[in-house]
DNA sequence: CCCTTGACTATCT
DNA sequence: GAGATAGCCAAGG
């Protein structure tokens, strides 16, 4: 078998493990902070075959979108169970817990509209 | 061995 | 902001 899947897969594992409620991370944040660059397409597969208990929906793409289709019961789940830990969505995208930029801030509260 | 597939990302129109 | 495009890379057919 492949030895490879197997080691990454404990890696990414610990690292979304290792993302506390409230908190949120990229696919290619997470392939990097395991020790994987350029992996972060891997990491959906490593969340597909991951246990119950990880917290994979706290894991989105880098534009802060979920990764699944708007439509999909995938997303309905996964922004149900961010918005169980405080984290909402607005205009389909994640608000961040660390609000930088009041641009980014004043669009998510107003909507693009 | 070649081709296709993604729960991806960065860049350019 | 929404598409299109090109990298990315292991897995499976």
């Amino acid at each position: 078998m492949s030895e490879f899947r197997s080691k990454f897969d404990q890696a990414i594992w610990q690292t979304v493990a290792a993302i506390k409620p409230g908190q949120v991370m990229s696919y290619g944040q997470v392939a990097r902070s395991a020790g994987f660059p350029r992996h972060a397409r891997m990491v959906s597969k490593a969340m597909a075959r991951s246990p119950e208990k990880l917290p994979w929906h706290r894991v989105i793409k880098s534009d802060f979108t979920l990764a699944f289709n708007t439509d999909s019961e995938a997303y309905t789940l996964q922004q149900g169970l961010l918005e169980k830990e405080g984290i909402y969505i607005i205009s389909g995208k994640v608000i961040p817990t660390e609000q930088d930029s009041e641009k980014s801030l004043d669009e998510l509260m107003w909507g693009p509209e």
